[in-house]
DNA sequence: CGCAACTCAGAGATCGCTCTCTGAGGATCT
DNA sequence: AGATCCTCAGAGAGCGATCTCTGAGTTGCG
């Protein structure tokens, strides 16, 4: 049997097309009677409206794509990508949108552009776990409202709608936490320099022991994962043997130093406090548990969607910042 | 400026908008100068045909959805979905059909039927790592090209397209080189019963040794999971304490299997042997290195795609059946 | 050389919906 | 009471492609 369009639930509620479309599209000038009749019509008929048609006539589609970096063998890495995602779907779903994820090859970076620019979605929002500027630079090509989870960096980013936690308070908050406990011997693993996330961090750090007229000079990079946490913190310690606190850019740096402050034969926080960031399960389940700066990344998620919402609807939107909070627990 | 049309292109070469229309789809049938132009007109323009026109017009629309289980973000599930869908997505792409990825939330299937009834896309592949019989009979309801990968189980499911790896071929690999290794007291950890891949895997291994004339009664039932292999082999040891071989229905719950053999003195593979399922990365990792059944995960998305292709087209399809290898390691 | 068969470009209808415009009918105001 | 305003249903024109049908030009064969 031929699926049923407008045209028959409109006839069978016995009113115009167009009144059935705005009954349907939820528009709010209809009589409450023909709005019952038309509903009435649609579920009898089982009635689904044709997304092509609406797309090709409305000139949208009611879809927003969430884009992910795909780099990784396992997709879905974490929850910083998974906490996000549910965020915007929900969002999404709320609206009434239809969340389309893409998984975004960065090496195939085409069929991304392809997709977006073949009008299947009306915007996106955009989660990279680590920054990957082939991306964020060919996305500025397409005219498309784009909103990003996490600042992108580089040249051609200014004015580019982002959604962010405020690195910089949460790098503040971690080493106002340590003085506070008196240490006065501070360092700081810090994450990759070209990321935004992790530079601010540091930032907040040092603008903290510097207003305390504490010394900044510890510093030991790693890469976020506990391997570089562990370097890192060795090598701090050959430099500063003295320390008597460590701000660490992610919990798995944090996890990565306390073996190795554990192996010095140093007891946390006692000897040492150690404060992480990200508060992620690690935080929770490190021995002794981790104190750590959260950031709310579910909500990240769902203040981009609402973003590209207000972007598709033709309002104007400013980054975001979103407030990091301090989970403190054993380790400091 | 507006977006350029297929009448700009047909314009621009010279041609009418069928021709365009007939280049731009890709059919043979239009003289090679002509074909040129267009190709050169629509690049000059930088066209992109507008996906919902021709949705509307020729009742397809170039895209095909990929369901996963929202649940199965879990990083634990890794290689059983990425596999899968990295497969079926390069098989799409290859065919210049745009795979959409749907996450679907069980408890609102709604949401999940709305999509693929709203005709966003041709058909769908739908990659469940674990038997969700509300998804499958949710699904029987939708009038849609759908291959599932992995069998589903239940009443409603006869003449369902899916593809699987040969699980009862795989148990039989598996009890088959436990004989040739000589063994003759063979025990299984089974995994949840209300799946066909769990029980036709036992259902081999059940076949070879009763064709050897061994027993069959040495039988523990585990859930997949490491703890539940644990469990599994202590209550197998404490009935059956002279096994000398054990078939467990997945790497996770052989590698928990193993701890308890080792808690228990005896030797893995001297005194006993152990073959595992799947060769997922822990079999390799485990110690000693576990001999396992491997599944094609990778071809099983890319046959589950080609499937729902040729259903698309029109094409019947049968259930496809992929073989099984057996991986040999240590450990058997 | 003539007629049938074939190839292939163009015209026009169509897909199912939204949106603007028009105008009927009722409410409000002077 | 008449004029004006307002509300809201219906008519009709697209949106941008595909697809069928038509017919001009070629080719093949008797």
């Amino acid at each position: 049997m031929r699926k049923p369009t407008l045209v028959d639930v409109a006839r069978e509620a016995g009113v115009s097309r167009a009144t059935a479309s705005r009954v349907l599209a939820g528009a709010s000038t209809v009589d409450q009677s023909m709005v019952l009749a038309v509903r009435q019509a649609a579920a009898r008929l089982s009635y689904r409206t044709n997304v092509a048609a609406r797309s090709l006539a409305g000139g949208r589609t009611g879809a927003v794509a969430i884009v992910l970096a795909a780099g990784e063998l396992d997709p879905f890495s974490g929850s910083f990508v998974a906490a996000p995602l549910k965020g915007a779907t929900a969002t999404l779903l709320a609206a009434s949108q239809q969340p389309a994820l893409f998984l975004a090859d960065p090496s195939r970076l085409d069929t991304l552009v392809a997709y977006l620019a073949a009008q299947y979605v009306d915007g996106a929002v955009v989660i990279l776990q680590h920054e990957i500027s082939t991306i964020t630079q060919a996305l500025s090509a397409v005219d498309l409202p784009i909103v990003f989870v996490g600042r992108p960096m580089g040249e051609s980013t200014d004015g580019v709608p982002f959604v962010d936690s405020d690195n910089y308070a949460g790098g503040r908050l971690a080493a106002e936490r340590l003085v506070a406990l008196g240490r006065t011997r501070i360092g700081v693993i810090s994450g990759p320099v070209d990321m935004a996330a992790s530079s601010d961090r540091v930032r907040g750090w040092r603008d903290v022991l510097t207003e305390y007229g504490l010394g900044t000079r510890a510093v030991a990079r790693g890469d976020f994962t506990m391997a570089s946490g562990s370097a890192a913190m060795a090598r701090l310690l050959s430099r500063h043997p003295d320390l008597d606190a460590v701000f660490a850019g992610s919990d798995l740096m944090a996890v990565g130093a306390m073996r190795v402050l554990e192996a010095s034969g140093r007891i946390v926080p006692d000897d040492i406090a150690l404060v992480g960031f990200d508060d992620t399960v690690v935080a929770a389940t490190s021995e002794p548990p981790l104190t750590s700066v959260r950031q709310p990344l579910e909500q990240m998620g769902r203040v981009a969607a609402e973003l590209v919402l207000d972007l598709v609807a033709g309002r104007s939107v400013r980054p975001h910042w979103l407030d990091t909070t301090l989970v403190i627990r054993d380790s400091a």
